[in-house]
DNA sequence: TCCAAATAGATGCATATGCATCGGATCACA
DNA sequence: TGTGATCCGATGCATATGCATCTATTTGGA
């Protein structure tokens, strides 16, 4: 309701308000598309961020929490929190690397791989109706290259 | 590198893993933008989130954790939580709504009031740089367009 | 008037995320 | 072969987020 906003605002804030601070629009649809990929996971247990990490795990020969970090563009300290929860679960185990010491190599369990696998199911029928609901090659594909690009002009992370 | 990629992957794991996953993309959109915008906050000891809310707090003539929440589109509980070092820190006020106990109206002190328009001028440094380095009316407002318009469908939120 | 339904805000619980930092291990080069 | 620079993973600290639930209040009828 418009009566809820005040007048007195200058330029910046109403610019930052109306919903065109690039930051906050996109992690507002950040949010939303969260809660939708969680919604279909839900049911299986998992969230997006874990199932992604599954697949990770599954998808690299030698998967370290270092590695996982990087291929999801996340700090280190995140993914290797992130994946506690599956080791509690017994989904993923961890031994030290061979010759360094320093790295753990993660691996599904099999409890973790049939996890990924039905996740996976659920996954695909959120991918599908998003994908079916989006403008073919749209905006996200344009935005998503802005923004990498971006960032690394900027070195961020 | 490739050679960290193992070979068997169903094909969806490897759309998963390979940035197509909408989910996952915007994700990893948001937290590179967050850091963007934070890191030009970070000198006014503010986060981009911090931010909008005194925003909010100011542009809104009765302001509620719930409009806020409402306004920001997302959950009221995160707003709540989102509040509260900012009234630790002596930013916002707050004190029950005459006609209505179960409200609390917000307002800014006066430090808030400073910090909110020293944020705003932070702000708009990082806001002006993307904008510069996004392509105008690209990718972000089309793909904003559609995730909202899906999450209406879908009933997100 | 009185009670069921709806609303506001707070909290318990759990994950998500980044920064700084620490201790251990490895590496590169003088 | 040392040893300083790097790298790896874990943790302390702090915010960010959502869901379920609880209490207090208000509201909308019967």
């Amino acid at each position: 309701m418009s009566t809820d906003l005040s007048e007195d605002m200058t330029p910046e804030l109403a610019e930052l308000l109306t919903g065109n601070c690039y930051c906050l629009a996109v992690r507002r649809a950040s949010r939303r598309m969260v809660r939708l990929y969680d919604a279909a996971l839900a049911e299986r247990g998992l969230t997006i961020s874990q199932l992604a990490m599954l697949a990770w795990v599954k998808g690299l020969r030698t998967p370290t929490v270092q590695k996982i970090a990087d291929y999801m563009e996340m700090d280190q300290s995140a993914a290797s929190r992130g994946i506690k929860p599956l080791e509690r679960d017994g989904l993923i185990t961890s031994a030290p690397h061979p010759r360094d010491k320093r790295k753990s190599v993660l691996a599904l369990t099999d409890e973790g791989e049939a996890w990924l696998a039905e996740g996976a199911q659920a996954w695909a029928t959120a991918q599908r109706q998003v994908e079916a609901e989006m403008t073919p090659m749209g905006g996200l594909a344009t935005f998503i290259g802005e923004v990498n690009a971006l960032a690394a002009r900027n070195r961020i992370e």
